[in-house]
Formats: structure tokens, C-alpha cells, sequence
DNA sequence: GTCTATAAAACGATAGAC
DNA sequence: GTCTATCGTTTTATAGAC
């Protein structure tokens, strides 16, 4: 953790980001000890000896790693200044375009192992509360920045995290990015919304639709 | 499946539903057949007499269950002729009582194992896919019936399935049901645009409070 | 249909040489 | 720090009596 950069990626490094991946697609107690050996080109001894505590203990590390990247990726979106609208439009294309580019493998690293372990592991569902709050935390701040009271910020943030983990989930499990690209429709227009944009267009073209008027 | 209902519970439903409530709690590789045959009062001779495919083939029915469970649930909200509104209100909150009587361990029955399997057993993805559509084709129906376009009540569907599901897995992560209350929020106001109910009066007060304007 | 005993493999974890 | 061999347990699944 204190160690700086070197040349190569240490093996502690390896195996952690092995395991984020293994349990990230097949889930805690799907993933063995062994096949994250494997995947890590490491030994159990190394394994052991960066986390005495085992599985578990490599289980927090994993998903605070995952969190991390994760929370570096929606800073990367939403960045310092940048319109909300477009960066939550953005965010939920490079989403749609990850999942289909991976055959529907790689989604959220939290979300499969958060509820597997939710009432079995307190130091593993801790992590992951920790990890989803750090991305909620830069959506709020990039919310409020944008105009939105800071209770109205933590709800539609709240809102735009649920809209994602039930699309990775229903794009997952049909395999299709449909409902990615649904979600984010629904979410920048939220967002828009939030912010206090007009939006007399669309809100005219939905009514007659609404309305059944063919346009 | 074509047994008439008898006075008593069969040992086949018992360990079905006991296997769809361990599944939805600890996941499907975390529950083990030894806890299923524990949990359903039965036999390790019973269970691979009723389901000679094992553990699998326990998983696939043990996920039509709970959908079709799910599935009836949905329907009790959203009857024919319900205001649609109204109904999704309910329904968050149903969920959020649910949620938080049962600790934070029950949600959605299919959610975690179809995030653990969706790329490790076809059959068992397939099973949630379908489980997820039946919860969607009630959702469309009642959205169609209250006035959107059947394209307008797919998206509206799915963009409440996402919120619902998204929210489960933050309540059983933060241990909190008020991501299932934000959610409810949203997708109520949602429905009820969609189905171009005015809503001014909510309208103005958002906008109100957009601008930091006290009221 | 139900039961127990057990097979065969995989699991998490450890020991001890290097 | 790395490696292999192995411990003890648990796992899924089967056999065969009843």
C-alpha cells in the first residue's frame, strides 16, 4: 500500500487483481483459491503470505481495489466542470459498449459478491458499502456543483446508481445492452431535469407520445 | 408440476422453496445441498430422486419458483384498471417493509444467483431471463393499459426494474431502505409522466428547489 | 419414496524446504 | 518471497438397505 510504483507488477498486485476479476465474474464463493493462483501466475505460499487472513481477507482487499477503479472511472466522466448531462449520457455509452465488448462478463466488480456476501461477512459487506459510497460521493459533489441542493444531489445520484446495477444486472442475465441504454436515457434526462434545464422539446415530443399523437 | 394440490406440502415443494430461499439469501455456490436438505427436512436420497440433474437442475426450478412467485407479487400491486401511480407507490414501499422486517437478508429471489451464473450455467441464466421478462410482460401490460405506447410502456418498465434492483442491492449493502425509497420516488413521478399526468404542482416545486429557492 | 453410509473430488489452509 | 506437498474438511453425488 505505501510501496511506490516499481517497473514491474508486484505478485500482491497480481493477485489482487486477478481475484477482483474472478469474483467480479463468477462471484465469491464461486471463485476458488486455487483458480486465483492460477489466474495470478502465483503460488498459494505468496497468496498467503501477502494475506494471512485468507480468502476473506483478499475478499475485502479485492473489493476495495474494484471500488477504487471503479470510482477513478466515474471521476473520469464526471469530471471538474463538465455537464452532467453529457457525462451521464457518456457514462452509460462506455457502460453499454464494456459489457457487450466483454460477451456480457464484466459489469460492476461490487454488485455479485455485495450480495452474496450482504448477511455472511461483515468485513466483506462493509467494503462494499464503502466502495458504492465513494462512487454516490462524486456524483453528489458533481451534482451539487452543478445547482442541485445537496439533499436533492445524494437522491438523484442515489437514483442514477440504482438505474445502472438493475441494468448490468437485466443486461447480464438477457444479454442485451438494451436496458443500459434505456437506464441512461431515463437517467440524463433525470439529471437534466435536476439541474432545472428546460427541456420544453423533449418534454413536448414525450407528452404527444403519451398522448398517442403520431408526429 | 401436474399434481393437484394435496392437504399436505410435498417433500419436492418443500425443497424447492427451501433451496430458492437459501439461494436468494447466500447465493447458489454459498449454499451448499447439505443446508438445502437441512433447511427442507428431507433427504439427500429425496432430493437427487426428485431432481436426478442435482444441484443445477435444483437451481433452474428453485429460480422459476421465485419468479413466478415474484411474478404474482408484482400482479398484486399492479391489478387491472389500478391507477398505475398509485400502484408503484405501493409496491416500493411493500418492498421497503419487506426489506427491512427480514434484516436486510430478503430482496429479490433470482438478483444474486443470476449475477453469480450468468456466464457459468446456461440453463440457470436462461431461468432468470425468462423469470425477469414475466416480471416486465405484467409491468408493460398495465403501463400499455393505462395509456402509453407499448414502446413507451417497455422502457418504462425496465426503467422500474432497474430502480427496484439497484435499490435492493444498495439497502442490503448500506443497510438502509432508503435507496428503496428514493427509487419509489422517482419511479413513481416517472409513471406518471409517462402517462401524461401534469404534475405542475411537483414540477414547479423540483424547480423551485433547483434554483435554491426557499420556499 | 426415504433413509444412511460412503465414495470421489474440490475446497481453504498450512508446513517446511529453498 | 516463492515453491510444492499435503493436511483436514467440505463438497456434490451415489449405493444400496428399507
Amino acid at each position: 500500500m505505501a510501496q511506490t510504483e516499481t517497473k514491474e507488477q508486484s505478485t500482491r498486485t497480481r493477485i489482487v487483481e486477478a481475484s477482483a476479476e474472478l469474483f467480479r465474474r463468477h462471484g465469491y464463493a464461486g471463485t476458488g483459491v486455487k483458480a486465483i493462483v492460477a489466474s495470478s501466475t502465483s503460488t498459494y505460499g505468496s497468496l498467503y503470505h501477502f494475506f494471512p487472513g485468507g480468502k476473506e481477507e483478499l475478499g475485502v482487499v479485492a473489493l476495495r481495489s474494484g471500488g477504487e477503479t471503479y470510482r477513478r472511472l466515474v471521476e473520469a466522466f464526471y469530471t471538474e466542470g463538465a455537464d452532467v448531462v453529457v457525462a451521464t449520457n457518456s457514462f452509460f455509452e462506455g457502460a453499454a459498449i464494456v459489457v457487450e465488448m466483454t460477451g456480457f462478463a464484466d459489469a460492476c466488480p461490487i454488485a455479485t459478491v455485495a450480495l452474496e456476501v450482504a448477511d455472511t461477512s461483515e468485513p466483506m459487506r462493509q467494503a462494499a458499502a464503502e466502495a458504492f459510497e465513494s462512487w454516490l460521493a462524486v456524483l453528489e459533489k458533481r451534482f451539487s456543483e452543478a445547482g442541485m441542493d445537496p439533499a436533492r444531489a445524494r437522491e438523484v445520484a442515489v437514483e442514477l446508481f440504482c438505474a445502472i446495477e438493475g441494468a448490468f444486472l437485466l443486461s447480464r442475465t438477457i444479454r442485451s445492452t438494451e436496458p443500459i441504454k434505456i437506464a441512461g436515457r431515463a437517467c440524463s434526462a433525470a439529471v437534466g431535469a435536476a439541474v432545472g434545464r428546460t427541456q420544453v422539446a423533449s418534454r413536448n415530443r414525450r407528452a404527444k407520445r403519451a398522448r398517442n399523437v403520431i408526429p
